[in-house]
DNA sequence: CCATTATGAACGAACGTTCGTACATATGAT
DNA sequence: ATCATATGTACGAACGTTCGTTCATAATGG
């Protein structure tokens, strides 16, 4: 996986991928064009099928093997903890981090859901599934901390958060004061472990 | 507003644009054709042009005049309750009624981050935000009951709890079995409410 | 030298939009 | 009431452009 030991055709490959990733985020899948991600891959038109079958398979390729789900497993994997309270703003700590990426991660599922109807989701969850439950596994396994909830609903409740965080920050970020956002996510994981209500 | 009031071109323009709209949930905006819209609103591809001056105007009128980040609104005004329990409760209730609804109206909000980046935004905002200050207002009107937490983040979290079950719902919804979606936001409620800790 | 990779012209289909035209309905004058 | 006129609405062929894809051909490199 050497960058010198990459053949020119790999080195063009990866190249197209990534300006095809960040055209699709920019405009969408149906939005982007075959010549636009030749001209700002630098290589011709046609070339572009020396490398891919189709437009939809650089999609695939892009949303199924390169790209950023998967960054998510190895913070999930890496969450510790003794307490819950712990474990949890661990987790929420590594999740975090690299914002821009999950944003990017954020907007690939809805153009996935938006201009393929989720076809593509079965195949990612396959993936990601295991690795969830797994998360779920070790959340939940000291319960006598934890109130009498069911696992799927605290591990969705727990990743609701970030959806929430994520999405309200895309939707409102501009127009709420910058400093506002600084410790939202704070904010978030503590209601999520005690309420909102005092008591 | 009387159907036998309406001309012909107020009921034809009225059919496009539904139409429209449901062409647009299903495909996205860049996905959907004016010839499939002439189709199936059973109208010459030229005649769309007497009642809209382009494509992307048909698209402005469905996502801000016509549909359904408005429906909203009526029910977040409803909300009441003598505690902050109560009150969240009939708010969280009224808000998850109609859920098809409100699955197509976070599609929505998908398609316009998707495909133009959000640059409808504001002109929505410019109605939709007074109703949210407004209920965030009286949802936070009593302080002695809620802890001390920034107004703007408990409305944010509020909104979370919506998102993150609508969007579990459409990625993960369909792995899971059906009776688990039964009274899951009743359980999302309870965490934003008390937390997913004992004490 | 032969497989790999790159080129850009070319293809047919589909795109959003415009156009000339025709019919229906409403308006206004007689 | 009748008829001339204006407006509203529908039609579908056609326009120019762009789309994804293919192909013959050339350059490159292991």
């Amino acid at each position: 996986m050497d960058q010198e030991t990459l053949t020119q055709g790999e080195r063009t490959k990866t190249e197209i991928t990534q300006v095809a990733y960040r055209l699709f985020l920019e405009q969408g899948y149906h939005g982007t064009s075959m010549r636009q991600i030749a001209q700002k891959s630098d290589i011709a038109l046609g070339g572009i099928y020396n490398h891919f079958e189709s437009k939809e398979q650089i999609f695939t390729d892009v949303i199924v093997a390169h790209h950023p789900y998967f960054e998510v497993i190895p913070a999930l994997q890496a969450a510790q903890g003794e307490t819950v309270e712990e474990f949890v703003r661990d987790a929420a700590g590594r999740l975090v981090s690299n914002m821009d990426d999950r944003l990017d991660f954020l907007k690939l599922m809805f153009i996935e859901l938006v201009e393929f109807n989720g076809q593509h989701i079965p195949q990612i969850f396959d993936i990601f599934f295991p690795e969830v439950l797994e998360f779920a596994r070790r959340f939940t396994s000291d319960r006598s901390e934890l109130r009498e909830i069911p696992a799927p609903i605290l591990v969705r409740a727990f990743i609701g958060m970030f959806f929430s965080y994520f999405m309200t920050e895309i939707l409102i970020g501009q127009y709420m004061p910058s400093e506002m956002s600084e410790n939202t996510m704070d904010y978030f994981i503590d209601i999520y472990l005690h309420g909102v209500m005092v008591n």
